[in-house]
RNA sequence: GGGCUCGUGGUCUAGUGGUUUUGACGUCGCCCUUACACGGCGAAGAUCGCCGGUUCGAAUCCGGCCGGGCCCA
């Protein structure tokens, strides 16, 4: 049984997938740290392991793949490794629903062990959508960052940040979670829109509007607008404070906002973040009023232990009833919460740990990197150029990686532990040398963790190797892939990390992923119920489908809108191809490839300049990672250019056993074999499937990447121009209501360029189609004439079928040119305009023909 | 309020100075032509958000306005 019969009549996508799954070896997907190739190394993104591989995630390794598989085609060594992302609050809030415990009820030891559990569970779930997905990772590279082998690292990396003086200790104000109770840096701030109470109170007589009544406590000052005549008397005098009584200055400072309020603010320890400003720039005290926990503290005095929303009635309630509230209105204000739980977060001032912020030297590592799309630098430059803090990254929770530092308990001096003897937990183990300073023995171990991103941010680090000893040799990466939403996060700690511990960027380039947006337009989300999973589209129609969705869905960088249409396309795009590739083992089958014969018919050439040309502009655009781009060409050359045109064409040629026919079969397997290369990338079981009955044994995917040129200019112009009368003579049949393939008689082509076709149009059109380099002699007489009989009608009432017989009779130079009268009956009337106009035929050499033009080509049909 | 980005047939989308604005889905008509009706051929359908400017010429460049998205304050 030939190929061609063994090719299965539909294209079936499950079976196809879950075989080449099956057959396809991880091995080959290797990071070979010996080969003498060009290495292509990817700082993949580690997800969060939800359990569930999102189409947003879906999109960023869609991008990824593509080129990974394009890199490895081109002979480079690539590293596509796989990571994941376990410590964090979303874990550990999970663990406690599923547990219905809380982090307190079981030590800390047995709450991180329920933390492992459920995050290897859910790496595993998610481990098999990336498999359907047909992703060529290279799973010898995984990295768990829960691991020892990786938080060691981020323990490794902290000791040499602190070496550094990148690291230090700080009491400061901290963004802070009382739900959560934990420290949170600035990026992990979310702002919601909230309505709150201004209130007005009298404040020693003087009118302060203030949303946050509760922190009256805590107030250390109150400020005007130094030109803000109202206050000019307070300056230099302090106010007491109602119902607390303590006495603050009065402060006059540009940055207060005459207009808003009654123009003079009171400034508490700490209401906002320009508190925080005020209270350095001023030297205020420090109150506390909220602890940890989110109660009021001792300096509360009768609301100590209340929660902040409980204190700010009471304290309301007291002034209202002092008569010291004057009055309220409803503000909207944007507050910031905590991006996890949504709670309103505290600037509360706490020993924490910092790194430092260097934004020139992040600047300079960020402009060596090739950003694509190119814009995305400014989200960066914009981040950098704007920092205020340092980046906090102790965290006061459970499921994350210990800071590595005791304290001696007699001295307070710091101890860090051997590098040697890491992975550390400070408060399982004890230093093994006695402190430095002192001598002591007695430590007490660090109880906070480290911020998650400080093990994300050293990815690329741990990816190529970075032990401590040295640069790796592999570093910098080549490319790291992410999204627009995290360039504040992920790309700036990178950056930051590797400048801090390589003194080097941590990438060539980066290419951003845009967001996948909701069919209705809107983010995906629960609440709106607009979330597609990438399962959803597998089962219908399969990873290529989807795969091709993301490439085509928008340009790199922009988000895409979900949209079953696209996928539904991509699935018929394969369908198209599965019949070329019918078609094309068919006509192998009955001759098999010449690969030494000479390609002279038109067609043929013509499609291998096409083809040539389809070549550079999909190499191009795979190099600038424009997938849109390079998937519409392949698109548009097999669909277009091979089988609605050159298939058409040469068809006949095909068929019949012409000694042209070995041209036709070179120039259609040569085409063929490129679009799958080419579409490999792309849709990788689909080509698979394809190659194991075009090139029995051999995989698409360990082929080289298609660098086929050919140049022919001349046939590009003359093809287009063949192609085009072919179209042009179609249509006319499709006018004259003939089926496309019915016999057409004599078609002439006078062609000022073309000498021949090797008959492929006179096959094509059915018809004797004679080609010309002369210039057409054609006559030009009327047969016809057509009558506007609402004008005809009108004028002449009764004597209308007289007046056209009359016309009739009119010499063909009248018709032409008609005289102002005619004669009916005898009597002499007028003509009325538009009454009727000749209608032409063209004479060629004494025959009856149908003239059509294309651009410089004359194409007389004739008649019969 | 600031930064970035987008606004093109009913829907989604390509095009970033040059003659008639690309394609897909949908709609309508014809065609089951030996790869494919999950197809082919053809048709209808767009004041290229609005206003002004630069230019011989603008969807494309500049300015303003209106509207959407993202990030931030």
């Amino acid at each position: 049984m030939g190929l061609a019969e063994k090719l299965p009549k539909n294209y079936e996508f499950a079976p196809v997938e879950e075989k080449w799954r099956g057959t396809w070896r991880d091995e080959d997907n290797y990071f070979d740290r010996n080969s003498k190739k060009p290495p292509f190394v990817i700082d993949t993104p580690p997800p969060y392991p939800t359990g569930n591989f999102h189409i947003g995630n879906a999109l960023n390794w869609c991008y990824i793949d593509f080129f990974a598989r394009y890199k490895r085609m081109r002979g480079y060594n690539v590293m596509f490794p796989q990571g994941w992302d376990c410590h964090g609050l979303p874990t550990e809030v999970k663990v406690e629903e599923t547990n219905k415990i809380t982090k307190n009820d079981v030590s800390r030891e047995e709450f991180r062990r329920m933390c492992r559990e459920l995050t290897e569970k859910n790496i595993e779930a998610m481990r098999l959508t990336l498999r359907r997905l047909g992703f060529s990772t290279d799973w010898s590279n995984e990295y768990v960052t829960m691991r020892p082998e990786y938080y060691g690292r981020t323990q490794l990396s902290f000791l040499r940040m602190l070496d550094l003086g990148y690291i230090y200790q700080s009491e400061h104000p901290v963004n802070y979670c009382t739900r959560c109770e934990t420290a949170i840096a600035f990026a992990e701030v979310a702002y919601d829109e909230r309505t709150t109470q201004l209130n007005y109170f009298d404040f020693d007589n003087i009118e302060i509007a203030t949303t946050r009544p509760e922190l009256l406590a805590a107030c250390v000052a109150v400020a005007t607008h130094p030109a803000d005549e109202r206050y000019h008397n307070l300056k230099g005098k302090s106010l007491r404070v109602p119902i607390f009584g303590h006495s603050v200055p009065v402060i006059r400072d540009e940055a207060v906002d005459p207009a808003f309020g009654s123009g003079a603010v009171m400034i508490c320890t700490f209401g906002d973040k320009q508190d925080v400003h005020w209270w350095k720039q001023h030297n205020l005290p420090l109150r506390r009023a909220i602890d940890r926990r989110g109660k009021m503290t001792d300096i509360a005095g009768k609301y100590r232990g209340m929660s902040a929303p409980e204190c700010r009635e009471a304290i309301l309630a007291d002034m209202k009833e002092q008569g010291i509230l004057k009055r309220q209105e409803q503000l909207t204000q944007r507050v910031g919460t905590c991006w996890r739980c949504k709670t309103p977060i505290e600037i509360l001032s706490e020993r924490q740990w910092f790194v430092k912020i260097r934004p020139d030297e992040i600047l300079k590592a960020a402009k060596e990197i090739a950003w694509y799309p190119e814009h995305m630098f400014l989200r960066m430059e914009n981040w950098v150029s704007q920092m205020e803090w340092d980046w906090c990254i102790s965290r006061q929770r459970i499921f994350a990686t210990p800071i590595p530092v005791w304290f001696c308990k007699k001295c307070g001096e710091m101890a860090v532990p051997d590098e040697k003897d890491l992975p550390i937990d400070p408060t399982l183990t004890k230093p093994k040398h006695p402190c430095k300073k002192c001598g002591g023995t007695e430590f007490a171990g660090e109880e906070d963790v480290l911020d998650t991103w400080m093990d994300s941010s050293i990815s690329v680090l741990n990816v190529t190797g970075w032990d401590g000893s040295g640069i790796p040799k592999i570093f910098p990466a080549q490319i790291r892939p992410q999204g627009h939403d995290i360039i504040r996060t992920w790309a700036f700690y990178t950056i930051l990390r590797s400048v801090a511990l390589t003194g080097r960027r941590p990438w060539d380039q980066i290419v951003i992923n845009g967001m996948v947006l909701g069919e209705d337009g809107f983010k995906m989300s629960k609440s709106r119920g607009n979330i597609i999973m990438p399962e959803q589209i597998l089962e219908k129609y399969g990873a290529d489908a989807l795969r091709q969705w993301a490439a085509t869905g928008a340009a790199t960088g922009s988000d895409i809108m979900f949209n079953w249409n696209d996928v539904i396309a991509a699935s018929r795009f394969q369908t198209k191809t599965w019949n070329i590739a019918k078609f094309v083992l068919l006509q192998l089958e009955k001759e098999g490839i010449d690969e030494n014969v000479p390609v002279t018919a038109l067609a043929d050439r013509w499609l291998l300049a096409k083809l040539s040309e389809t070549t550079e502009q999909v190499t191009v655009a795979m190099e600038k990672y424009l997938f849109d781009d390079a998937l519409r060409a392949i698109k548009e050359f097999a669909w277009d250019v091979l089988a609605d045109n050159y298939i058409e064409l040469v068809k006949g040629r095909l068929y019949a056993d012409d000694s042209s026919r070995k041209g036709a079969v070179l120039a259609l397997a040569t085409a063929f074999d490129a679009i799958l290369r080419m579409l490999a990338p792309f849709v990788p079981y689909f080509t698979e499937e394809c190659y194991s009955f075009f090139r029995p044994g051999q995989s698409v995917h360990k082929q080289l990447w298609v660098t086929f040129t050919y140049d022919d200019q001349k046939a590009l112009a003359e093809g287009d121009a063949l192609v085009k009368v072919v179209a042009e003579v179609r249509k006319y049949k499709h006018d004259s209501g003939l089926a496309l393939n019915a016999p057409l008689g004599k078609v002439t082509v006078y062609s000022p360029h073309t000498e021949s076709d090797e008959g492929d149009a006179a096959r094509a059109l059915n018809a004797s189609v004679h080609w010309r380099n002369d210039t057409a002699q054609l006559a030009r007489i009327v047969t016809d004439i057509s009558f506007d009989n609402s004008v005809v009608g009108k004028t002449f009432r009764k004597q209308a079928q007289a007046f056209k017989d009359a016309v009739k009779k009119l010499p063909p130079e009248q018709l032409e040119h008609p005289p102002e009268t005619i004669s009916i009956d005898g009597s002499i009337v007028r003509i009325p305009e538009n009454a009727f106009t000749p209608i032409f035929s063209y004479v060629e050499e004494g025959e009856k023909v149908d003239v059509l033009t294309v651009g410089d080509v004359i194409v007389t049909v004739g008649k019969k």
